[in-house]
DNA sequence: TCCATATTGTTATCTTATAACATATCACTT
DNA sequence: AAGTGATATGTTATAAGATAACAATATGGA
C-alpha cells in the first residue's frame, strides 16, 4: 500500500488522484474486510470524492436520483452508514454533512481519529490527524475521570482561498 | 467577581450554587452589556441550569408549555439564539442539544472557547477550556493556510459515575 | 405622547433522520 | 441446482430539529 505524501486539499493537486486513489482504497479496504462495496455504496462514496466538499445527505439523494439509483431518504442513509462506519467517510456534525476520508493509505489507515477544517465560504473540507492534539486532549479527560469514546474536533473558518473575499 | 474554583461536575457538589450562580451571572451580563433577559429567556436558562445536562430545544420547549410560556417552537429557538448568543448558552453540535455554561465568573470570563465532555450514557456535559488544547490546534490550521472563526471539540465518552454499568 | 426598535405570537414549511415491513439478492450448504 | 439464513434494497410513513414570514405587542427614548 503507496504511503502518499500528505495533501494540502486547500493547494492546487491533481484531484484525478483522490478520486481514483479513493475508489480503490475502498475496494481493496471491502476486498480484505468482506465487505460489500455494493453500486449504491459505491457511488455516494464516489459522489463525495468528486470533490471535498461537504455534502448532506438529501444533496446525494438529489444526485442518486438522477442516476436513477433510488429517491428515498434511506437510501442514501444506509450508504452513508455503511461508509461512515467502514471509515471511508466522515460526518461533520457541524454541518450535518459529509464528507469523503481523504487519508488514502496514510500510515494511520482506518480508523484513525481525525480533525476537520470547514470553509464556512465554499465548504471545502481538509482532513488533518489528531494525533498532535490528542495527548493534551486526553489529559484533560483523565483529570475528571472521564472515560473517552471518540472526539469530535471541527475547526471552522475560512480556506485560504476565500480569505481574499468580502467574507463570510 | 468572585472567581470560584472550578467544579469539577461530575462529583458531588453544592449544585444549589450552580443554579443561583448562573442566574445572578446572567442578570449580571445583561445589566452591564445593556442586554435584555426578558422572562422566556430567563426560564430557559434557568430550566438549563437546572441540571448539567443537555436538553434538546424541543425538550425545553414541552417544559415552557407546561409553565404556559409558550409552545410554539421559535419561542425556544428565539430564546435559545439569544443565550448561545450571549454566551450563557452552548450548543452541542454531536447532541443538537444545549447546555448552560458553567464557567460562572471564571477568570476566563465569557467568549472562552470551550471544550466538553459528554456522557452518552446520562447526558451530562462538563465543560472545560481549551486553552491547552488550542496551541497545538492553531499550528495545524496555520500549517494548512486556514484562518479559524470558531471551533467544536467534544468528547464523547463515559463520565465516572457511569463507568461501572454495563456500558453503553 | 409618539416613534423606532426589539420582542413575542402564530402559521406554515423546511431540513435532517429513522421506524417498520415487504421484497430481493447474496453466500453458503446440501 | 435448490434450499436457507443473512444481508441489502424498495417503499411508505413519520419523527426530530430548525427556520421563514408576518402580525401583534411591548419597550424605551425623543
Ligand atoms: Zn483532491
Ligand atoms: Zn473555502
Ligand atoms: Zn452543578
Ligand atoms: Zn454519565
Amino acid at each position: 500500500m503507496p504511503v502518499q505524501p500528505a495533501t494540502n486539499i486547500f493547494e492546487k493537486h491533481n484531484h484525478r488522484r483522490c478520486l481514483k486513489g479513493g475508489m480503490d482504497e475502498a475496494r481493496a479496504l471491502c476486498q480484505t474486510q468482506g465487505l460489500r462495496l455494493t453500486p449504491v455504496r459505491a457511488r455516494v462514496l464516489e459522489i463525495l470524492l468528486e470533490s471535498h466538499k461537504a455534502l448532506g445527505a438529501y444533496d446525494i439523494l438529489a444526485i442518486l436520483d438522477m442516476d436513477g439509483m433510488g429517491r428515498q431518504p434511506p437510501v442514501v442513509y444506509r450508504a452513508l452508514e455503511f461508509l461512515v462506519q467502514s471509515g471511508l467517510v466522515h460526518r461533520l456534525e457541524k454541518l450535518n454533512a459529509f464528507a469523503a476520508c481523504c487519508h488514502q493509505g496514510s500510515a494511520e489507515g482506518r480508523g484513525h481519529e481525525p480533525m476537520f477544517l470547514i470553509c464556512t465560504q465554499c465548504r471545502q473540507v481538509a482532513e488533518t490527524s489528531l494525533k498532535e492534539v490528542e495527548g493534551s486532549i486526553e489529559k484533560c479527560a483523565a483529570a475528571l475521570g472521564f472515560e473517552v469514546q471518540s472526539r469530535v474536533v471541527e475547526l471552522i473558518g475560512r480556506c485560504p482561498a476565500c480569505q481574499g473575499g468580502a467574507g463570510l
